[in-house]
DNA sequence: TTTAAAGATACCATATTAGTATCATTTGTC
DNA sequence: GACAAATGATACTAATATGGTATCTTTAAA
């Protein structure tokens, strides 16, 4: 049960070393050479960060991404969801049929409690932590 | 990010019944008819179950299954290893390459953090706890 | 001996994950 | 203006995981 799929992984890791360089533009090409990811597929991923507004994105010759918000507000949770869609443990197996026969459904109060502890975590990791000297 | 897959669910579905039914002996056919599961994908449950020493089975006819231990020993950490494999949030992305590159990797160390509380809450988590009246 | 159960295994369909490939557009440089 | 080097957009593909079926064997009660 993944909580962060490669996609997500390597989104944190080009952020991180886009926090770092002191928001310089940098290349897809600069990105994947630091971090050993497989350019096509980091394009892939800096163009949703882009069109999520976490990234801007410079054309033409000598362009690249940089951040678009500060890295203290770009946290994991909205990474997640960006690329993993909504931020769900478990979803009603059954619609409606056989629900109520577990009364009210523990299972599902008792995940979704789990669940609620996991957001309020994630949404605390910034990228701006990770890159920090301590902490 | 499922946390509990369909199989899962049907496991802690079938064994909340059996728990609840005073421990006799139920057949597949019973158990689906009550549960609205897949006649043959509730078999494949059962009969994994059965292998993992959580229910024990009885061939031949009026035949069944049964719980092999007690229902407060049934851990939704127990099932979601039996039928998901290792509980892990996060592997390691690249094999000892580039990791050094984020000292000691901290969403790593952070994500286990995360891990660690769920593992604690999901071995807490008995099926008695699910059939219980109050809790 | 028939029948109703589980055991074992192989198969199949769909969805998700992890990418590739290609072409169009933009922009700095010569 | 032509070219090169970058991103934008989009379609495609391969591998794996998920959610099942199908089928045949074995067991044991009636
Ligand atoms: S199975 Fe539907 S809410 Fe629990
Ligand atoms: S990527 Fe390998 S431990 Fe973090």
């Amino acid at each position: 049960m993944k909580l962060i799929t490669r996609d997500t992984d390597y989104a944190i890791r080009a952020l991180c070393c886009m926090a770092k360089s002191d928001n310089e533009l940098v290349s897809v090409s600069d990105l994947c050479n630091k971090l050993r990811i497989p350019r096509p597929f980091l394009r892939k991923i800096l163009q949703i960060l882009n069109k999520k507004k976490i990234l801007r994105s410079i054309k033409g010759q000598n362009g690249g991404f940089k951040l678009n918000i500060s890295s203290r507000r770009i946290t994991l949770f909205s990474l997640i969801v960006a690329f993993q869609g909504n931020f769900k443990f478990n979803e009603c197996t059954f619609k409606k049929s056989v629900c109520p026969e577990i009364k009210k459904c523990k299972i599902r109060k008792k995940i979704n409690k789990i669940e609620r502890y996991v957001v309020k975590q994630l949404k605390n990791i910034s990228i701006l932590s990770l890159v920090a000297e301590r902490g």
